[in-house]
DNA sequence: CATACAATCTACAGTAACTGTAGAAGCAAG
DNA sequence: CTTGCTTCTACAGTTACTGTAGATTGTATG
């Protein structure tokens, strides 16, 4: 149908903003096909092409990993694929960033603490040197 | 002082729950010294390495990248330097974790947005592989 | 003492998801 | 024709470890 848009490479990672790069280690990872070349070698890419890597983009930047957004290229090829399958990726992916926040979250309480306890002088007394060895507490 | 506490590398790592590949890593890394050796080559640490490599993972457990860690190491070292320094590396440092901490909310924000649109029929109508393909949105 | 098993040694590959580089070749414009 | 941009392949570097192979050493038991 559309197949026709006929992009370089380089025209290709503006349309998606993606570089060049990362554009050739996709295809390295088989998320994108690799692509019909010209006489001369160079990757030619169409349409189709470019909503796959928009596909592949937008679900990285919703962090999802590499490996899961292989899976959901995989269940939105096949239309009658429930999708229960990809509500699931979706679910796990949300509670992985649940426990990076909650992770996070603590790491950021504990060194507020250590912060708050700078009372600027020298290293010999700093309470922040003091907070992370164990040596000057005991 | 108290240096004749003689651990092995595998006591060390007991000790401050690191594993020995991780101690030999920061030994590379030029985090902890080279220690004295055995007769037959085996690395034997005392109570100042043991103190050392607690502050390195206490850091670390606070997401300090190693660097930054160095740094730390580096001031910790020198009791006459001004705990600003410090102060401006764990400040650099809290500002880095609330980056990810608002990048990970948004991101989050947004797939439970897209989760939220599952209607569990089959990927031919799924919303959430529509949200993600540009393709059939327009 | 012999033997088995645990711990240690060095050196290197693998992880995640790219990014950057080198060196060569193609392509368009002046 | 030359300049300069894009593209090509192949490989190294990033972060902070982790795991493995193959060899050696130390320890405990029979």
């Amino acid at each position: 149908m559309d197949r026709h848009s006929n992009l370089s490479i380089g025209q290709l990672g503006q349309a998606t903003g993606t570089k060049v790069t990362t554009i050739r280690f996709y295809e390295e990872q088989s998320l994108l096909r690799e692509p019909v070349r010209s006489p001369s070698g160079r990757r030619q890419y169409g349409e189709t092409d470019r909503l796959r890597l928009a596909f592949i983009r937008r679900s990285r930047s919703l962090g999802f990993p590499i490996d899961a957004v292989r899976e959901l290229l995989t269940l939105s090829d096949d239309a009658s694929t429930s999708c229960t399958a990809v509500d699931t990726i979706a679910r796990a992916h949300l509670a992985d960033i649940d426990q990076k926040i909650a992770d996070l979250i603590a790491m950021r309480t504990e060194l507020v603490r250590v912060i708050g306890s700078c009372r600027h002088g020298t290293v010999a007394d700093c309470k922040i040197i003091e907070t992370l060895a164990p040596r000057a507490i005991s």
